[in-house]
DNA sequence: ACTTAAATTGACTGATCAGTCAGTTAATTT
DNA sequence: AAATTAACTGACTGATCAGTCAATTTAAGT
């Protein structure tokens, strides 16, 4: 059974996520994010080869679960409006519920670790390919990608920083709000 | 003369400032910043108490700096929708001319030292009261503060997170076309 | 039960770091 | 020019860190 080995693994990236988007990764030392996940300090090096590993396979988990979210709820039969709008939403509602999450997202992004310049949303393509369709069909405006990108995520970066960092309440009717404002601004 | 003094001190500042945004906080020790700025490594500790002021001060020279130039060319008999487009628009240029300014400031919105939450946006009241007074005046759309600012913010930030890490060409026709999306989201 | 391998432990190491300080040089004052 | 203060130096320190490893425990296979 490797269920146990599994499960310190899981706890040592559990235990990771939580230090990490407290302290930075530079604050969180090895020593005490096995202390927290409640194993030896070498024990961590058995599972991960080292730090760095250990924080590429976290995003890549994270990611995972991003990419999963994002799509629930979004049947490829309604119009393009309608998907873009519920992907948006479910994307900061994910932010919300688990902020932990998109501080280490956000500072895995910022991290000369990132070779890529992979955040949260390069990982994910569904974006980018209905923003391309929308754009064809001439439902959204005829501007570079990268605008289109910005003026979608933008906000909802900026909504899900002042809670992950502030703790400023965020209600569903402020969500909703916002994301009919992305929109305002992608259409044409 | 304290000229000679106050040289060291900007050449340690501008040092810190490009080696936090190339390494971050944590990646940079005091001695290399230093032997950057051209002095010994205790001098650094007779112009700041210690790193974590380094990094306040530093702060608070590029809060300024960003505040000044927000408002250049607005003049405050231009409508508002005007003086808010031209503002934004300063900020974006600001962050594309200045990328490891935008990155040492996104560094520090995020890091625990950062307790007020104080990002660039909050440094700046301009904003802030031109926003509660283009809704009052219902110009634009009559939703929280907090969601304006993640609408006109977010896109500009997402654009210059975009150059600073990954060098991408952003042109005055990308700035434009994103600038006039955010008055889209914003306006009623 | 015995053997082999996998998983875990925690003391240890060499490197690096922020910050100190006794001593030196440069500037200012008297 | 003598005395006093300010600015600066760089070797040093104690703390902390990522990563190692020989020893031990746990699990699996036969």
């Amino acid at each position: 059974m490797s269920t146990k080995k599994e499960q310190k693994r899981q706890a040592l990236l559990q235990a990771a996520l939580d230090l990490f988007a407290e302290n930075g990764f530079n604050g969180a030392s090895t020593a005490l994010i096995a202390k927290r996940a409640g194993v030896a300090s070498g024990t961590l090096f058995f599972h991960f080869k080292n730090k760095e590993e250990l924080i590429h396979s976290l995003f890549n988990e994270v990611r995972e679960n991003i990419d999963f979210e994002v799509l629930k709820d979004v049947p490829a039969d309604l119009p393009i409006r309608e998907r873009l709008s519920r992907m948006l939403s479910n994307l900061l509602r994910y932010f919300l519920a688990h902020p932990a999450e998109f501080k280490f997202a956000e500072q895995y992004h910022f991290s000369p670790l990132n070779q890529q310049g992979q955040g949260f949303r390069e990982g994910n393509r569904a974006f980018h390919g209905l923003l391309l369709q929308a754009r064809e069909q001439q439902i959204i405006k005829d501007i570079p990608c990268l605008c289109l990108e910005a003026i979608a995520f933008g906000p909802i970066s900026s909504l899900a920083k002042e809670y992950a960092n502030r703790g400023t309440p965020i209600d569903d009717e402020m969500v909703r709000v916002t994301i009919a404002a992305c929109w305002d601004g992608l259409k044409r």
